[in-house]
DNA sequence: GAAAAACCGTAGTAATTTAGTAGACTTTTT
DNA sequence: AAAAAGTCTACTAAATTACTACGGTTTTTC
């Protein structure tokens, strides 16, 4: 019942994504960078959300990843399910069609089908927009913390870029 | 996001125990044969349900396992939970203690507490007792229908319980 | 009181899935 | 033409899952 990294990772690079896409297409190698995940690897999990039809890509120079929709049109239940496949706990033929021999075929038909609908509601219910503004909101409240920390001790020497590349770190450590 | 073995051996098996409680204890054994599953991976199972607190067991010949509560009183999210760990499709700390350096840690909190919050709702509003109503209809409505088949074809030569375990390995084919 | 039935626990292993790497190739812009 | 960027496939290492094996201990029944 884990999320894998597929959905924790594409959900990041499309939150990153749909962050940086008034400055044009964005290269895998960007995201990867910004947010510490192996580039080789994100472009995989990039495909398949382009085979999902959530992002168009602009090849050639210059070129990169857009959002094929507006933020506020793309569900977390659409880009997990790119990723990770069907979000079911429980794969039960007799759920989606009528496969199974007899009409009432198993316990799951019953229990499962509640459990999965609530599982699609509440992914279904989230949007990539949502997370965008929550992340905006995240990220200049701690960098605003860190710059007043930085100023009471010794003068600082990290960057703005080094301290956005900590708090990325962080990030990755606590869940998503 | 699925379920492993773990939770569905686990809940096929809780169902056949609540079946067969008025039998006195229910031992690993039968419970094995009747559900088709390996007796030792069974007994590993059930021991997890027992320091869950939703079985008690019965030493010494004759003993075995019981219910340590009502049907209606154990939830799915109560079984599952036992065998798979928490539910939570992603773990992060910020969701239930303040572990992180920061009142608002990530992302995370806003996401996952909601998609969190809604499988636990899911699961802890389905209990055992209607799992057992659900299996008892279906089975005695699938074994009539085999035995009318039967009828029709050559005469019968299965016994009732060649029946029942084609029914069990059925059941095993599609989910649960 | 001995044997059988049942619970208890750990260690190991095979299969599967996940996560990530590598590298060669194609397309498009500058 | 060269550089930047997407495309695709195959391979590998790590982790997890699903068992299996086996050596116990406890309790009941005969």
């Amino acid at each position: 019942m884990k999320l894998s990294t597929r959905g924790r990772y594409g959900l990041r690079a499309l939150i990153d994504l749909a962050s940086h896409e008034d400055e044009g297409a964005v290269s895998t190698q960007s995201i990867a960078q910004r947010q510490n995940i192996s580039e080789s690897y994100l472009e995989q999990l990039i495909r398949m959300l382009k085979k999902g039809g959530l992002v168009l890509s602009v090849r050639g120079a210059g070129g990169g990843y857009r959002l094929a929709k507006k933020a506020s049109e793309i569900s977390v239940g659409d880009i997990l399910r790119c990723l990770e496949g069907s979000l079911d706990a429980v794969a039960c033929p007799a759920i989606e069609g009528s496969d199974c021999d007899s009409a009432n075929a198993c316990v799951s038909k019953f229990v499962w089908k509640r459990i999965n609908d609530a599982i699609a509601q509440a992914v279904d219910s989230v949007w990539l927009s949502e997370l965008v503004a929550e992340s905006h909101k995240l990220q200049t409240a701690q960098k605003e913390q860190k710059e007043q920390k930085e100023q009471e001790g010794r003068p600082s020497a990290k960057s703005r870029d080094e301290i956005n590349a900590q708090i990325i770190r962080e990030m990755q450590n606590q869940g998503i």
